[in-house]
DNA sequence: ACATGCGCCTGAGTGC
DNA sequence: TGCACTCAGGCGCATG
C-alpha cells in the first residue's frame, strides 16, 4: 500500500509532532502481531522512557531512532500510523494493532489487511538491516541506475518492484512511471537504450517528488499521519485504468499480469 | 539468474 | 439476500 510518497509524507507529518519526544507507553492490541514480527513484549518494552530522536526513511521502511534502539515500521499494503485519532473508528476497532504515547500525543498503528510487520534493532546493528535494501529510488545516483539496469536481465517492471534491487517503487508508481516513461513494463532491463534509462531516470525522481508534494496517492485506504487522504491518485494516468482510452492516443489500456502484479500500459505509446 | 505459485489477511465488488 | 469467486498498494519462500 503504503509506497515511497506514502512512507515519506507519514514520516514528516510524524517528525513535525513527536520529533525528540519520550515514548511514555506502549500497548500491543493484538498478539498476533508481535508473533509474526518475531518480537517479544518485554523487547517492545525496553523502548519506553525512550526518546525519539529522528525519523528517517529508507524505501517503503520507516525508522524510529530511539535512544540504543531503532524501531522499524514496513505499512505492507494497509498500514496506517496515525496521530491522536479519537474516536478510533467503529470499523477499525479490529485492526487497531499497536498505540504509543509521546508525552501528549498517542501514535496508532492500524492494519486491515496485517501484512504489515516492525522491526526492533540495536542502533549499532542497523547498517546489516539497511544492506539488505536496495538504493532509494529518490536517492539512487544515475550511473548506480544504469549500471542496475544493464547487469540484470528482469523484466523493467519486476525490476523496479525488487526492493533489495532498489527501493520505494510498488505496483502503482511503477505503472505510472513507466507508461511516462513510455518504455513498456515487460522489456528487459539490459535492452533499455541511453537515452531510455536517462529518461526513466528522470521521471521516476520528478513523479515521486511530485506524489510527495501531493501527500502521496489515496486509492483505498491509505491516510497520512494526520488520518487524511493523499491525492496523487488525481493525476494517475494508467493505474486502476484498464481498458479506458490511453490518455496520449486514446488506444485502450491494456491489463496483464506481470510477476503476479495487475499492470496497466498503453500498448501502442509504450515500446 | 530468472520465472512462477503459494501463503499470509480482510474487504469490496461482481455475477448467479 | 446469500454465496462463491476474484481482486487489491507487498513480500518471503519453495520449486523448476
Amino acid at each position: 500500500m503504503p509506497e515511497l510518497p506514502e512512507v515519506e509524507t507519514i514520516r514528516r507529518d510524524l517528525t513535525s509532532r513527536i520529533l525528540n519526544k519520550t515514548l511514555n507507553e506502549i500497548s500491543v492490541l493484538h498478539k498476533n502481531f508481535l508473533t509474526k514480527s518475531k518480537i517479544s513484549l518485554t523487547e517492545l518494552l525496553t523502548l519506553k522512557g525512550k526518546k525519539l530522536l529522528s525519523l528517517e526513511r529508507k524505501g517503503k521502511y520507516l525508522f524510529l531512532n530511539f535512544e540504543e534502539k531503532t524501531l522499524i515500521f514496513h505499512l505492507g499494503l494497509t498500514g496506517a500510523l496515525i496521530l491522536d485519532l479519537h474516536p478510533i473508528p467503529e470499523n477499525l476497532k479490529k485492526h487497531h494493532l499497536l498505540t504509543m504515547t509521546f508525552e501528549q500525543n498517542t501514535l496508532h498503528y492500524i492494519d486491515i489487511r496485517k501484512f504489515g510487520k516492525i522491526y526492533l534493532i540495536d542502533s549499532l546493528k542497523i547498517s546489516f538491516f539497511l544492506n539488505r535494501i536496495g538504493p532509494d529510488a529518490l536517492q539512487i545516483e544515475f550511473e548506480k541506475f544504469r549500471e542496475l539496469l544493464q547487469k540484470h536481465n528482469l523484466k523493467i517492471k519486476t525490476l523496479l518492484l525488487n526492493q533489495r534491487l532498489i527501493s520505494g517503487l510498488g505496483n502503482i508508481y511503477t505503472d505510472e512511471v513507466l507508461f511516462r516513461a513510455k518504455i513498456n513494463p515487460e522489456r528487459l532491463s539490459n535492452t533499455l537504450s541511453e537515452e531510455e534509462i536517462k529518461s526513466l531516470y528522470e521521471i521516476m525522481k520528478s513523479l515521486l517528488k511530485e506524489a510527495i508534494l501531493l501527500r502521496g496517492s489515496s486509492v483505498k485506504n491509505y491516510v497520512d499521519g494526520e488520518g487524511k487522504r493523499g491525492k496523487f491518485q488525481e493525476r494517475h494516468l494508467v493505474y486502476g485504468k484498464k481498458g479506458r482510452p490511453c490518455p496520449e492516443c486514446g488506444t485502450p489500456l491494456q491489463y496483464k499480469k506481470i510477476n503476479q502484479r495487475g499492470t496497466v500500459f498503453c500498448p501502442n505509446c509504450q515500446k
